[in-house]
Parts: C-alpha cells; sequence; structure tokens
RNA sequence: GCCUUGGUAGCUCAGUGGUAGAGCGCAUCCUUGGUAAGGAUGAGGUCGGCGGUUCAACCCCGCUCUUGGGCUCCA
C-alpha cells in the first residue's frame, strides 16, 4: 500500500493504522489524526487503499476539532456520572468550540457547569485512551436500547443498513459517535463550559425539548484565556448595553417589543447616516421616493406577499370595509412609481431608493435588540432594467457598497453568490444571463466570492456580502438581488426601440440592510466611540471655574458656525469629574478652558482615549476642525 | 411560538413570609477646583401586571406581560 505523505511516497504492508504509520516514520505524538484523502480521521484509522495522507498537529483547525469532539463526550460522561438518568443525544463540533444536547428532567444551573468542569478535568486528566469499535447493527440497537439511549436507537435506526457504526469509548464509559476523536482525553489541555440553553430533538418543536451546554475547547491555557477575553470584549460591546449608557435607543415595554425608540444622541448618528446616504445616491443617480407604511391588501395580493410572506406580516387591518396591510417590504410601492407613466427604453435603468420603514411580525424568541426588531427601516432601493443592463448596474451597486462599507470602517467581507435554486421562476436562459452578470462583475473588480449553489431565492439570483468587524465577528447587511419575479406579477413594461411592450428585470438592493441593524452594528464595531464624523457629540468644552462661562459660551458660538455639535459642561463640579464623564461618553475632542485659555485665547485640547494635544489657539483648533469636517465629506 | 433565566428607585444591583436598602444619577447647599469620581442634606419605589394561598406576600402558587440565553454548524 502506497502512503503519499508530505511530499513522500511510501510503501507499506497493508493492516497499518494511520498511527502506526506515523510511528515508522518518525512523527511524534504531536500528531493526533489525520487527514486521510482530505478526510478527517483518527489516528486508529486503517487506510484500505493507497492514500494521501496529511498529519494533522496539535493546534491546527483539524486538531481543535479533534478535541473538541473529545471534549463533547468528556461532557457528556461527566453529566451522565453525575445525573445518571440523563439521555445523551448528539454533541458536535461547532465553529467555536461544542455543544452536547441532554435529555433530563433536571435543569442544569451554573453550579452544574461547574460540577460538570471538575469531573470533566478528573476525565480528562485519567488521561483515558479513545478507542472506536465497529458494531453491527442489531449489537447497536440492544446495547443502547438496554441502557435506555432510546436517542441513540432512533438514530441507528435512521441509519443506512450498510453503513458502519461506531462507538468511540473512553474508560467504561462510550457515545454512538461517528467520529473523529483524539488519541486520548488528555489532549484537552484547556476548556470551558460557557452556557445553558433549550434546544429541541433534531431541532424539531413538536418534539422532546432538550437542555444544551455550550463549551470549547483548546490546546493551550493561552488560547482559551484569548478566546474568552474575546467573548467579554463582545458583552462588553453589546449594543444593547451601550445603548443604554451613550442614551442612544432604547426599546420599553410600553411600547412593545421590537419597537424602538430612537434617543437623541442616537438619532443624531442616524441623521448623519441618512444624509450621507442620501446625497450618494442622488450622486449616484437614484431617485429618492417616500412611500406610505399600509396598503391595501389587494396590492399585496398582486405582489405575491399575502401567500408567501403572510407568516411575517402584522394582522390585517378593516379601514372603511377595504383589507389593509401593514408594509413589510417596499418593493410594491416602487413598482407602482414605475407604473405610474409610461416608460421608454431610454428612461432605463430607473432606480428609485427609499429610507423606508417596514414592518415585520418575528417570532417573540428571536427579537435581539437593534439586530432583530419588529419595525426597521431599510436602505432600499430599486432598479429598474433591461437584462443587458444587468451588469453595468450590480458594477455599479459594488463600488458604492464598497464605498459605504470603507467610510464606516469596514474594510473586510466575505461575497456569496447565490445561484437557481430548484423551484424558479423566470426562464432557464434568464438565471444564466443575470447568475453570470452578478460573477463578471464582482470578477471585474478582483473580488473573491464563493458560489452558494442553489441558494437563490425563487425569483432570481444574489449577492451578498458579509462584513467583519474589528473583532472578527461577520454580519450580513449588503444584498443585491436580481428578481424576474414582480415585474411578471405587475406586469411591468417599457417600450422598446422598436415599439414592443417588454418586460424589465428588477434588481432589489441594499448597503445596510436596516438602518437599526447596521447602527447596532457601528456601535460594536467602534465600542460606542464613534469616528469623529459621526459622533453625537463631538466637541465638550469645560470650565474649570463660572469665570470661563462666557468665554466658553463664545467658543461654542464658532464652533457652532462650523456646524459641529458642541456642548458646554458649565457645572458647579470639578474639573476631574468634567473629564471623567466627557470620556465616559466618549467625546471625541475635550476641550479644557481656565483662567490661562481665556487670557490666551486658546483652548487645551484632549482627544478621546487621554491623548493629549494641549493649549493651542482656539483659531488653530478651528481650523483643525474644518479639515476633520471636510474628512467625514469626503468618505 | 417552544425550552430556560431574570423583572426591586431614572441606571446598576443587594435583600427578607411581618408592608424595603446601597452606589450612581437627580434636587438643594457648601466648595471656584487644572486633565478619569470633593463634601453635606434631601426627594424618589403600589418590589412588572392580575388572581390565589396566608392573620400577613416583594418573597409561596397560577396566569399574563416582558428581558437575557438558545431552538440540527447533525450519530
Amino acid at each position: 500500500m502506497k502512503i503519499d505523505i508530505e511530499g513522500n511516497s511510501v510503501e507499506f504492508e497493508n493492516n497499518l493504522n494511520v498511527g502506526e504509520i506515523l510511528c515508522k516514520l518518525k512523527y511524534d505524538n504531536s500528531v493526533i489524526g489525520a487527514l486521510v484523502d482530505g478526510e478527517l480521521r483518527d489516528i486508529s484509522y486503517q487506510p484500505k487503499k493507497n492514500v494521501t495522507l496529511v498529519p494533522v498537529r496539535e493546534n491546527s483547525k483539524e486538531g481543535l476539532d479533534l478535541i473538541r469532539h473529545t471534549a463533547a463526550h468528556a461532557l457528556a460522561e461527566a453529566v451522565q456520572s453525575i445525573y445518571p438518568n440523563t439521555k445523551v443525544t448528539i454533541g458536535p463540533v461547532i465553529e467555536n468550540g461544542f455543544y452536547y444536547d441532554f435529555y433530563t428532567e433536571k435543569n442544569f444551573t451554573e453550579e452544574d457547569l461547574e460540577l460538570f468542569e471538575k469531573k470533566m478535568l478528573e476525565i480528562i486528566n485519567g488521561k483515558k485512551p479513545i478507542i472506536k469499535k465497529i458494531i453491527n447493527k442489531n449489537d447497536a440497537l440492544s446495547m443502547f436500547g438496554k441502557m435506555g439511549e432510546f436517542f441513540k436507537e432512533e438514530i441507528i435506526n435512521d441509519l443506512d443498513d450498510n453503513q458502519e457504526i461506531s462507538i468511540y469509548s473512553q474508560g467504561n464509559w462510550f457515545d454512538l459517535c461517528r467520529g473523529p476523536h483524539a488519541p486520548n482525553t488528555s489532549y484537552i489541555k484547556a476548556f470551558k463550559l460557557l452556557n445553558v440553553a433549550g434546544s429541541y430533538w433534531r431541532g424539531d418543536e413538536q418534539r422532546e425539548s432538550l437542555q444544551r451546554i455550550y463549551g470549547t475547547a483548546f490546546f493551550n491555557k493561552k488560547d482559551l484565556k484569548k478566546y474568552l477575553l474575546m467573548l467579554e470584549e463582545a458583552k462588553k460591546r453589546d449594543h444593547r448595553k451601550l445603548g443604554k449608557e451613550l442614551n442612544l435607543f432604547s426599546i420599553t415595554e410600553e411600547i412593545g417589543p421590537g419597537l424602538i425608540l430612537w434617543h437623541p444622541n442616537g438619532a443624531t448618528v442616524r441623521t448623519i447616516i441618512e444624509d450621507y446616504w442620501k446625497n450618494r445616491h442622488m450622486e449616484a443617480g437614484y431617485q429618492i421616493v417616500y412611500t406610505p407604511h399600509v396598503a391595501k391588501a389587494s396590492l399585496w395580493e398582486t405582489s405575491g406577499h399575502s401567500e408567501f410572506y403572510r407568516e411575517n406580516m402584522f394582522t390585517q387591518m378593516v379601514i372603511d370595509k377595504n383589507k389593509y396591510e401593514i408594509k413589510p417590504m417596499n418593493c410594491p410601492f416602487h413598482i407602482m412609481i414605475y407604473k405610474s407613466e409610461l416608460r421608454s427604453y431610454k428612461d432605463l435603468p430607473v432606480k428609485f431608493a427609499e429610507i423606508g420603514t417596514v414592518y415585520r411580525y418575528e417570532r417573540s424568541g428571536v427579537l435581539h435588540g437593534l439586530f432583530r426588531a419588529r419595525g426597521f427601516t431599510q436602505d432600499d432601493a430599486h432598479i429598474f432594467c433591461t437584462l443587458d443592463q444587468i451588469e453595468l448596474e450590480v458594477d455599479q451597486v459594488i463600488d458604492l457598497t464598497t464605498r459605504f462599507l470603507k467610510a464606516f470602517g469596514f474594510s473586510d467581507y466575505e461575497i456569496f453568490v447565490s445561484t437557481r435554486p430548484k423551484r424558479y421562476v423566470g426562464s432557464k436562459d434568464e438565471w444564466v444571463q443575470a447568475t453570470n452578470a452578478l460573477k463578471s462583475s464582482l470578477k471585474n473588480k478582483g473580488l473573491k466570492f464563493s458560489i452558494d449553489e442553489g441558494g437563490g431565492a425563487f425569483y432570481g439570483p444574489k449577492i451578498d456580502l458579509k462584513i467583519k468587524d474589528v473583532i472578527g465577528r461577520s454580519w450580513q447587511c449588503s444584498t443585491i438581488q436580481v428578481d424576474f419575479n414582480l415585474p411578471k406579477r405587475f406586469d411591468l413594461n417599457y417600450i422598446s426601440r422598436n415599439n414592443d411592450r417588454l418586460q424589465p428585470v428588477m434588481i432589489h438592493r441594499a448597503i445596510f440592510g436596516s438602518f437599526e441593524r447596521f447602527f447596532g452594528i457601528l456601535v460594536e464595531h467602534y465600542a460606542g466611540a464613534f469616528p469623529f464624523w459621526l459622533a453625537p457629540l463631538q466637541v465638550k468644552i469645560l470650565t474649570v471655574s463660572e469665570e470661563q462661562l462666557d468665554y466658553s459660551d463664545s467658543l461654542k458660538k464658532e464652533l457652532d458656525k462650523i456646524k459641529l455639535r458642541v456642548d458646554i459642561d458649565k457645572r458647579n463640579e470639578k474639573l476631574g469629574l468634567k473629564i471623567r464623564e466627557a470620556e465616559v461618553g466618549k467625546t471625541p475632542y475635550i476641550l479644557t478652558v481656565g483662567k490661562s485659555e481665556m487670557e490666551n485665547k486658546t483652548v487645551n485640547v484632549r482627544q478621546y482615549g487621554g491623548k493629549q494635544i494641549g493649549e493651542i489657539k482656539f483659531k488653530d483648533f478651528v481650523s483643525m476642525m474644518k479639515k476633520d469636517i471636510r474628512k467625514g465629506d469626503s468618505l
């Protein structure tokens, strides 16, 4: 048997397992598994034919998967040893760790997690070898049947008859498991159980409800610590917490869940974003429109929302015997504006843009601050164009999108192109042309993208953009969707060069997705310390004593003239306190004025974060500010 | 929606079967201070809402509203 390994091709006798092969090649035991023809395998895996073997060492992505899977088993053993009536279900590896779902009467608490951790530590320190055993279906069924592990029985029953069934044991404890695992428990050098949550067997709310324990594991304490710090950092940046602290927005019981009050500070930021948005869109040839928040039910029947989007729509209302719906989307309105006059091919593309507030019924459990609300405002636009114009239009949308993202501090993103699903409208040719247009726009710009095969909506292919924030989390915001469906439903047309009536294509697109969500992301991205052009309050003037009240007023007056957002802290408080509060409020520039500044016509400048610029002439500060304002404009 | 967790002053949170506390904030006063919290006094709560158990409920029970964590990344 021939094994290709790290550039060498070596002949071996048959019936050797990966570990034995590696041993003969003098690999040490930092190798804990292997990619065999690209598939992650145990060290005990026995290749049946010539294969390519890539050793998986500690501290690799695959290595982490191995120990996390093993950690999940350690957790399951710990839980069953402490609460023997608990039934196990599944315990997979996930992006940043693992979880295990249990079926039990007991409600796991924080204290339980500590108990489990202690027990896990014993198991791990026991350095128990992990042994894989292949068994036949009948044995598997009777084995797990006897143990009363009925979820495992169900899994086994669902397996194909010819599928290999394996169990993995660590000491006396074992689990039905596909593997792969680390060679023994001691490779888990650092782990932590994070939280308990509810879940359902197979994600089905009709089935048994389970308790899920989330955890994570690493090869060393340092990595674990780093990860836990990241979680803490994320907690510190939580927009709901900062929203309260910085007085940006609120959600109150009196008004209702998922409905947002934008307080003056938040609204200031939003206004700046909206102004920026409108200006850039008008420059890019969009026409700004406004549309109502409700419309007759018949409009939504034509659009298909009543049928396909019903479960996300609020309850219908009846006005003067006519049925009305609150809008979950803006598209039908933009379509009606398109239809308000006869369009010529010379008019295309027509681009309508709206900062349009929509209302969607979201299940109560999924609401989450600004990220998932029931009333939110889309930065919506619809481009009506011909099939041939798609590429150029998408090109421009991408330019606009990347410019926006850069302006708001996001330069890292992933792009996905979703193609034709099984169920679709339009012709195959149209799909091919539109999909190719999307791809070639991206290619021409040298932007990398992945294909989500069959992931498109039934009405057309799309491009989705996921941005990465400063602590490495991804957020889906921008989307560009081609639509063959609505033009058909609304019988849209334009007069062609040959005087025919032809149907335009629609492109739905949003850059932020929603202002609420994007604002929430911004808050977390900047940890509440907005860049100068977005900061609700840009400059705070602090008086040292009462003597500077008039001087501070005169400064504010000058700064108002150049449209800065300025406040004076005139309170009868010590300077230290004023500084502290200005810093806590994350104000970009803090101007301290005392006796000396007043006499010299200067200000003492401190930037957010404690950076001292020192005492400078006030007129120099003004010209410095003028430059900073222009910076915002040029984004 | 379902599982689970919390709901006490504007905010952050203690607390007990015998009708409530701290810090911050707020008001008033003293202090006129120089780069991350000066001091004093005071106001402020039907302990989420409704119902029940009890001599007595913020506390126990039921319902309801609401917050947070989650609800296939598959043995």
